[in-house]
DNA sequence: TCTGGGGTCCTAGGACCC
DNA sequence: TCTGGGGTCCTAGGACCC
């Protein structure tokens, strides 16, 4: 067998969920639902996750607290703790860079890993071993010529398999299947793509560029085929993600129509993304008001600021200024502060 | 099932300038 | 004067992902 790069994708089975459990083995077998601060009779919060045993129930990720305890009295709800998926997170991640492979890590349970191999389910085999020896997590790992082909193939090796989907085999496996199951095409530009009569992979990959540019744009509708025809990034980047802006937001239990209570509430929030920006060393240059109304209704409203700033006075101003911009006759259920960061130059 | 929070990127239209 | 066309920036919204 001949040495070649791979790329494999990484993905940690019922992340959340399964580091709830090693902090509450009692709770292993039951149904658990972790989200919000955990209390299930809070409105408008809903489930991170779900373990096996309640989604036996019907839960899902996604799903608002209230509703999975309507269908699931028994469950068990836990709080959401960032900060311990973040340190189970970085445990994994450490693991993997023990191996000779390049590691591009991709949110908290995802990875993508360059290697070059003959063999390589040996080497996801390997990987799955330390990972579970090192934090007793279990993970599924694809394997594919690119980032495109990993990803579906890491899905398709769930529960805690190894699976390898690359360009040789693509046509046979993804050419049958809709067009949302391609990594990048959600429910709704399916929707779009089937009113043109493209409902499979190999229908969009026989498609016309022209004519997809003509319907979903210049960039997204040749990308659409691109993906279809199981092409996609091949380069795994190590140097860390520099982040193009950041925000913060909250959606409140009970409407607000107090417009003070809403511009205290929005100064709060420009404050908190101002301290996020400095500590993490960045200038704002813009800054983006988000209020959703009820019956959920979501309008955003921006200004590009004369000079980046990170001073807390400042984007708080510029804040309330923008509030001034929307229109507050409708109840408020979202609050919303997002500023883009100036990028270094390179 | 009345619908979280935090991100990234693309598109389209209008303003403005030459 | 009554009408062009391109380039760029700004803004609002939308789609997707974890």
């Amino acid at each position: 067998m001949a040495t070649r790069n791979w790329i494999l994708h990484l993905d940690l089975d019922q992340f959340i969920a399964a580091v709830e459990l090693l902090r509450h083995p009692e709770l292993r077998g039951r149904p658990v639902v972790v989200g919000g601060t955990g209390d299930p009779t809070q409105p408008r919060t809903v489930a991170a996750t779900a373990t096996y045993e309640a989604r036996e129930h019907g839960i899902h990720s996604g799903m608002p607290l209230r509703t999975a305890l309507r269908r699931c009295p028994d469950a068990v709800f836990l709080p959401s703790d960032p900060p311990s998926y973040e340190a189970a997170s970085a445990r994994v991640m450490a693991v993997l860079r023990e191996f000779p492979v390049h590691v591009e890590v991709w949110g908290w349970d995802e990875a993508f890993l360059g290697a070059t191999t003959d063999d390589p389910e040996a080497l996801a085999a390997d990987l799955q071993h330390a990972v579970r020896a090192r934090t007793h997590l279990d993970c599924s790992i694809g394997i594919g010529d690119n980032k495109h082909q990993a990803k579906l193939a890491s899905a398709f090796a769930k529960p805690a398999g190894i699976y390898r989907l690359t360009t040789e085999t693509w046509a046979a496996t993804m050419n049958h299947r809709p067009t949302d199951a391609l990594w990048g095409i959600g429910t709704k530009i399916s929707a779009k793509l089937a009113a043109h009569g493209l409902h499979t992979v190999a229908q969009l990959a026989a498609a016309d560029p022209a004519d997809l540019a003509r319907h979903f744009g210049p960039t997204n509708g040749p990308w659409y085929r691109y993906l279809a025809l199981g092409k996609g990034e091949a380069e795994v980047v190590t140097t860390p993600w520099i982040a193009r802006g950041h925000s913060r937001e909250t959606t409140f239990p009970h409407d607000l129509t107090d417009p003070a209570a809403i511009a205290t509430h929005l100064a709060t929030l420009a404050q908190q993304v101002a301290h996020d920006a400095a500590d993490a060393g960045r200038t704002i240059t813009r800054v983006t008001v988000k209020i959703r109304t009820t019956p959920f209704q979501t309008r955003t409203r921006q200004t590009k600021l004369p000079t980046p700033t990170t001073d807390p006075a400042t984007i708080t101003r510029t804040a309330l200024d923008i509030l001034d911009r929307h229109d507050l006759t409708h109840p408020v259920r979202l609050i919303g502060v997002a500023v883009e960061y100036t990028m270094p130059k390179t």
